[in-house]
DNA sequence: ATTTCAGATGTAAGCGTTTACATTTGCTTT
DNA sequence: AAAGCAAATGTAAACGCTTACATCTGAAAT
């Protein structure tokens, strides 16, 4: 705040021009110049005002991420991912999370329209045709997550919902399990969706018919799980094995399990999918599929930047998936587990 | 980016100057060419350069977070505290998590150096005199997260982690027990300090003796939890109660307990402290001290405020201690649970 | 010794605001 | 009608930096 450019320059006697350019290494300075400079500026801890630098270069260094109401592991991660690359490569990230009350329009109206964020990394439920619009006009770059939209309109980094899906429901059938159910999540959700479809695949890929009562409707939760385990177990056509469409749902699903003393994977195998801290405590062990979400961070973080600096064509749409991996865990009827211990 | 006050300006037919404060509700405007203008920039969807005017104002509306690397739901937590704060204020907020590889007082330096925030939230495991020095002379506000320095220096909001801890001990001993151990959180760490020095005082207010052999060193993780179980169960003086300094150790324990065929709390009572998701989830549900995460953000944000706005002197230290809340479960023996249930 | 030219440096405009100060306007008071 | 005054508006500087353009310097080429 206190000591600027001009101070620099005037201790050094040269011009502000000068110091600038011998601070920031780019025009033509003498060696010496550069170096009397460089010295001055550390002696008196000068500071370049980002402020000022960003209203002359028209660039921040800042880029905003614009994440939903979510689990902690997977806000926490994803921000790690980010702010890691953003560490390496100088740049600050602003968060904004669009809790329930928080209107995503209003927010990145305000982030974009303000010269506040060079980008944006944004994620957000299901986009309707106002944020697709803004999205789509918008001057700074967007990189879009998890919002696996099949459009060709935008910069998107995702999880291979299908692919893990597929995985793990193939080896419940690796284990000859005939009568695989699903307990779905919410209608409309991508990840969902994705998951059911992956679901469905690997049935029909191994021929194994799709049996309607063994599909239940289910949410993202715990509840979910457990009524839907209760749903499938007293209806006559029993399943020998569950895919819940996320491992929260299993966790209602083992709890159901215990209340009703069934046990898994003796009398059902149990899969989900996420591979949160959470399913290596169960027991036994989950199997489930792990989400690569720092990676995700890391990555979308990385092509942002490249947008920003446009090393890439920002207009250009992209699409990247993530791919998943299997977590073995007892829960499928594995007897050797790949999960990583508790400790 | 496009639009700007000049253009305003020229569309009004009057001076930039006037159009700043027609917006800005400052100076004195009549009321129909505020209106006029005010309307204009409405239809031409002007937005304020918050970066010139930050140049200007020297204020950017924006704060810094700074946070070590830590739990998921704390961090989740704390940023949901704090970004709600900001939502609400219009402001914005920065992040930087000192994951391991992040230089804490470079990362400090540079936000405050910079005229990047106008205050600082700033959680850091232990403060050396390097850090102390920084804050002490930092010209912006800081508000320091659990971080219980009594030097009357700082500003800072905290968890009462020796309420926490003497309630929940305090609560062992309604029990009747008289042999309770603790394994204690790492060794100069604030919030493992201020958890033993709770137990040390409820044992002593209730003229129990400190028994050297129910005390275990560990650290905040399952495994120290799973082999300080092991270590007090396998020596002559068994503990009949358990306080593990996080829920992370009383999850260890559980897990030792488990394999060792010991009966929670038929056996042994364990009780726990931070009130994580995952104490939930055991069986019997854990005992355990639930600290105000969100709030803590909350508040140390709202505190922050006002020092940038001058409401309260921003030289003046303050402290403050967040209560925490007893919640029960059935590992220290109670039959009825006032946690909330798992779904 | 003069010209040429690249490298070094300086000057000043600009980035989009806010705001101190100056000026104008228009109403009240005499 | 003149004076006085508050309200409204305008002018221009300032915030701290970058950078296009202008100028200067000195060594190489003639």
């Amino acid at each position: 705040m206190d000591i600027n450019i001009n101070e620099i320059a005037r201790v050094a006697g040269v011009s502000i021009a000068t110091v600038s350019r011998a601070l920031n290494n780019n025009g033509s300075v003498k060696e010496e110049t550069r170096q009397k400079i460089q010295r001055i500026a550390r002696e008196l801890n000068y500071k370049p005002n980002p402020i000022a630098r960003g209203l002359s270069r028209k660039k921040t260094d800042t880029i905003g991420v614009i994440l939903p109401e979510m689990v902690d592991e997977f806000f926490t991660e994803i921000i790690r991912g980010i702010d890691e690359e953003a560490y390496r490569t100088n740049n600050y990230v602003m968060v904004a999370s669009s809790y329930s009350q928080r209107n995503i329009v209003e927010t990145l109206l305000e982030f974009m329209g303000s010269g506040r964020v060079d980008g944006l990394i944004l994620m957000i439920p299901q986009i309707n045709d106002d944020v697709s619009t803004l999205i789509y006009k918008s001057k700074r770059p967007i990189v879009l997550l998890n919002n696996n939209i099949k459009n060709n309109k935008f910069v998107s980094f995702n999880i291979n919902n299908f692919q893990g899906a597929y995985n793990v429901v193939e080896h419940l059938i690796g284990h000859g399990y005939q009568n695989i159910a699903i307990i779905q999540g919410p209608e409309g959700n991508i990840d969902a969706d994705e998951r059911y479809r992956g679901y469905l695949q690997a049935l029909k890929n191994h021929n194994l018919p799709v049996q309607n009562s063994l599909i239940i409707p289910g949410e993202f939760n715990i509840k979910s799980g457990y009524y839907g385990f209760i749903r499938l177990m007293s209806q006559p056509e029993k399943p020998d094995a569950i895919f819940t469409a996320n491992d929260m749902m299993a966790l209602g699903v083992y709890e159901a399990a215990r209340t009703s003393n069934i046990k898994i994977p003796q009398d059902v195998a149990v899969v989900g999918f996420d591979d949160i801290f959470l399913s290596r405590l169960l027991s036994p062990r989950l199997t489930t599929i792990h989400v690569p979400i720092v990676e995700l961070g890391r990555k979308s973080m990385r092509y942002l930047l490249k947008m920003i600096n446009n090393q890439v064509d920002p207009k250009k749409s992209y699409c990247e998936e993530l791919t998943t991996g299997l977590v073995i865990g007892g829960s499928c009827g594995c007897k050797n587990s790949t999960a990583p211990t508790l400790f």
